[in-house]
DNA sequence: ATGATATTTGCAAGTGACTTTCAGTAACGA
DNA sequence: TCGTTACTGAAAGTCACTTGCAAATATCAT
């Protein structure tokens, strides 16, 4: 654990909603912490193998977005498509639906992603 | 409607898939049919607007693909981490789903993404 | 503490998937 | 067929990453 890893942790651990490698980077510098972006990606990914990071990718978002796990559970996302303002998805409904889709295709199902993209209250 | 753009559409027709701008510029190549890979993206994006054809991307995978709308109803796909085959699914369970988000988000859902991957049967 | 080994870092350069610019070419309408 | 408009190719630019490499930090056994 060196410094600038904990320091990309704790920009982390002070967001509610997914941040991109070049958002973390930003909030790194404005708190002048020197940080190369390169750092920043290597980082993000250290910490995804090491399980304490989850990496998404939102619905027309061009983008890795990272957030903390610690104890959060499975969920999924709606962006705003006016501001991009990331909301967190309580339910995910779709282990029945999994099930459904294996026998159909004969697949066998990893992984899902389900995004939302809308108008935020603020937007409408 | 260039001769150009008919081969795109053309290329999109024959096949059963969703296509990259790389994958179909290639087979263009292979049919011989002289075009630039910039008009490739420029014609899909055109087709797009005409909504003739579907611009999705998938989970996991790094780039736009298309396929004709003529027709087809919504739908999503799955993708085998190993081999990259794209399968079509059959139906949608999200129209319900849709409103309860409304709901508890106040967003207004414009659109959805739910992609899966996993193994297909050749690639277990 | 100290030196050996391994990991991490910054910088520069490279990739891949687009996007933009611009000048030349092809299509269409009056 | 002339003129306007849309389309095309080539080159350069952008954006989000990724890689190579040498220098700086950590980590660990002694």
């Amino acid at each position: 654990m060196t410094r600038t890893r904990q320091a990309v942790l704790s920009v982390l651990e002070s967001t509610k909603y997914p941040l991109s490698p070049t958002e973390l980077y930003n909030r790194l510098k404005k708190q002048k912490v020197a940080i190369d972006p390169v750092t920043v990606y290597r980082n993000l990914d250290t910490l995804k193998g090491l399980g304490l990071v989850t990496q998404l990718k939102l619905h027309q978002d061009g983008q890795f977005r990272y957030e903390l796990r610690e104890g959060r559970e499975h969920h999924h996302h709606i962006r705003c498509k006016s501001c991009g303002r990331i909301v967190d998805l309580l339910l995910c409904p779709l282990k029945k639906l999994t099930a459904m889709i294996e026998q159909e295709t004969r697949f066998v199902v990893g992984d899902h992603s389900l995004e939302f993209s809308g108008w935020c209250p603020k937007c409408q």
